[in-house]
DNA sequence: AGAAAGATTAACGGAAGATTAATTAGGGCC
DNA sequence: GGCCCTAATTAATCTTCCGTTAATCTTTCT
């Protein structure tokens, strides 16, 4: 899951960054509503977090104008004002979720990993495939109810599969929502992974789950 | 566990803060309602002491104002004068408990303990994880009977564990839990601590506690 | 058969964590 | 106020493990 930050506060975005990385997501930061309109036209985000009081442009210009070109990537709004005004104002703009601060960071990233979740289609934090369960809060795998241990990254990808169940996903898409701006388009790290994932998860059982799609990349589904 | 106390008095703001330093909180303080307001929507604090005779803004519409802005944190209000009306009067605007002084400190402790505990959903005050049994009140552990003696900060780290066990918790958030605001996130403190306490209570024991989540955080479980 | 795409494997390097020692801060006591 | 003892913190070093690379093997399609 990738996201974007917008932030001018140093402090607090480091702070926010290094927290989504220990829940593993990928973070891009930018400090200004330029920047943010920039990265966000450029790069398919998950979701962003904005702060409403950024300089260049503010939070809810941006929104706005994220809006009114059609781009509909999952928006939670911060502000330090903690009006209600602001929160209404913030919704009716257009964006899905609004946190007052002070905020607990464990309350944030529930909201966030939610909006998310809605956007993807699923309502529930446990995800389904098969007898594969995963669990987006605890960053947990089971597979016939036996538990499966996996690394950071190998959690990531199959978690992006598992949002994006029966569809197939291309080696591009995965670096983009799996790997930060900087990624290496020769690499064969997805195909590696997805070699891990199979031993993991599909190996001596009769019902594979990943399935390869010759020239495009990878699909995660129950029936043949 | 951190706390604010909001109280101009000098002499008694810094007996309540050695005090509370003295049981393992984590103390933030300052002198009158406008700072209490901005700290409190800056920080999150796991409880409040407010003072009602402070100057700015007086400590009953400084709650009420927090509790407007959908701010929920415990708050046990502190008054001089001792009457019935004002207990009322706390009470009813929002506030969770309710302290004429002069007071007891061991009184005030009991009490505020009591908020926190209601706040945080749990009743008992004895936590338990296979055999490690903490006691809040007495802040003792023992594990397989025998007891086990903790630093203050040792101890408060692992009271936060307890309390939310069997679920991972970031360095983030110890660093918010657990220390006051200017923490340096580049310290391996926390690092440090998780070392003590694995030396105190896990070292020798077949089952061990303390897990680490590489790259999230640490956890305190029971299973493997 | 040969080329292209994918699968598999081993190995390296670096980052994250564990551990330990050394320094600093603070509380208690005379 | 100064001394002592302990706890808190910093910093340096060691260890482990994961992410990544790259080379080789296998499959698939023309």
């Amino acid at each position: 899951m990738k996201i974007l930050i917008v932030e001018d506060e140093q402090r607090l975005a480091t702070l926010l960054k290094k927290g989504f990385e220990e829940n593993s997501f990928v973070v891009d930061l930018c400090f200004d509503g330029e920047e943010g309109l920039y990265m966000v036209e450029t790069f398919p985000y998950d979701a962003v977090i904005l702060d409403v009081m950024i300089p260049k442009i503010d939070g809810f210009t941006l929104l706005r104008t994220l809006r009114e070109k059609q781009i509909n990537v999952p928006i939670l709004m911060l502000t330090a004002m903690g009006e209600v005004e602001n929160r209404v104002k913030g919704l009716t703009s257009g964006a899905d979720d609004y946190l007052p601060k002070p905020f607990d960071f464990t309350e944030l990233l529930a909201r966030l990993t939610a909006i998310i979740r809605r956007n993807k289609g699923g309502a529930t934090s446990l995800l389904q495939i098969a007898d594969l369960q995963l669990d987006i809060n605890s960053k947990t795998v089971t597979r016939g109810g036996t538990q499966i241990l996996l690394s950071a990254k190998e959690y990531a990808i199959l978690e992006y599969m598992a949002l994006n169940k029966n569809r197939v996903i291309s080696r591009t898409e995965f670096s983009e929502h799996v790997y930060d701006m900087n990624f290496d388009l020769d690499s064969n790290i997805i195909d590696v992974y997805i070699n891990r994932l199979r031993n993991k998860l599909d190996k001596k059982q009769t019902q594979k789950l990943i399935h390869t799609q010759r020239g495009s990349g990878y699909i995660l589904k129950e029936t043949e």
